[in-house]
DNA sequence: GGCGCTGTTGTGCAAGCGTATAATTACGGT
DNA sequence: ACCGTAATTATACGCTTGCACAACAGCGCC
């Protein structure tokens, strides 16, 4: 009568706190953090409450570590997307600033993660630094390829344009994840493409 | 000896309802919605957590109406300073933009604010309304001041230019917001201006 | 094959949440 | 002056949260 006890495996810690960490981001993505209770995420991960305890000394410590990993994860994609696109400094640029606007960068589910960590970041020391460390480094790979440009080399030069081109990049991206059906389909990166060349003063519209 | 209960004295309905939006506002600047509970709000209100029942239907109506007065109060903060720079379009429109760059719309309340209300919008579809219909109204706002200038009457290519503009602006009010140290003194006004010019093929900056 | 280590479970607790409701009291009409 | 009424308070209830802790059990080791 009293058997119903769970039955369990062990896993290794590096495995557990993976689960527990995708399974804190999928419940942000889904509800925001509040949404992100100990006892679904551990529901969502397979396991008992008491557990995410042993692995992460707070809740806090869990949602930094999560919110660490998800930028870790994505802060090279779409420098991969430039890589991909060879040899052609103007080629790069344009395939990087049109990867902002595609998946897997543009999803539903980035915004959403996005959108529940934002307020942490005004308020937890670590959570800002994690967002500071991932935006200048996003902004340096900006600003490299811009340099890379015929006539670009200066970096006096280089970092306002590079803070300029995030910007409207960073912009469209939030509207359109905000406002998805404000904008006709191909829109934002059409626009994004043509707003930073506007600032460069180049042409990237058919580099893409 | 039980004569303790509290002194109080009669308000009328809009000033009670004022005055609690006015708290749920200021406790979500200071520590996110989560840091605005019924009794937090009551406290910073001065009055007691059952009369906040008592003016709004649930605790989700009171967010609703305290986001939604944030952002009636604000949506027309640049547009005066267009308004105040006189006559010429190109002046004008410097002025809109400078402004998003400078208090009380560029101010930490503002971001902190933004910040904790911002998920809330991707799920609930009355704070949705309310962010599109403001975002719409301060983005015609900017089409309008492009199209007065010489040669931007033709509204089809106002719009992906407003939209492109809002962006700049926004992206960088959002980076300088989270990080307000990463740029130096009037830099993102100056870029404001630069990026919003090099994307109309203008010169803005000297116009501010 | 038993034993010990520790990963894992189940339970419980104190605090805080939103909200409903009865008791109180300030204040305007008469 | 007092009386009705509605604004306001105080209290309580059911629920959820993060977390602590003792008991249990899978798994490697001898």
């Amino acid at each position: 009568m009293t058997g119903d006890r769970r039955k369990f495996r062990r896993e290794g810690e590096e495995r557990r706190r993976e689960a527990l960490m995708a399974a804190t981001l999928e419940l942000v993505a889904e509800g925001g953090t509040a949404a992100a209770t100990t006892r679904a995420i551990a529901d969502r991960a397979g396991v008992t409450a008491g557990l995410v305890g042993h692995y992460f000394a707070s809740k806090e410590d869990l949602t930094r570590a999560a919110f660490g990993e998800l930028m870790v994860r994505f802060s090279d994609l779409s420098l991969q997307a430039a890589e991909a696109a060879g040899g052609d400094p103007l080629a790069r640029l344009a395939a990087y600033v049109a990867a902002s606007f595609r998946p897997p960068v543009l999803e539903p589910t980035r915004i959403s993660l996005w959108a529940g960590f934002i307020n942490l970041i005004r308020h937890d020391p670590e959570m800002l630094a994690i967002h500071r460390a991932t935006y200048l480094r996003y902004r340096d790979q900006l600003q490299a390829l811009i340099m890379a440009l015929p006539g670009f080399a200066d970096p006096v030069r280089a970092r306002p344009l590079a803070i300029a081109c995030n910007a409207v990049i960073d912009g469209l991206w939030m509207e359109g994840g905000l406002l998805p059906d404000a904008f006709g389909a191909g829109e934002l990166e059409r626009l994004g493409l043509r707003s930073v060349g506007a600032i460069l003063g180049l042409r990237l519209e058919e580099e893409a």
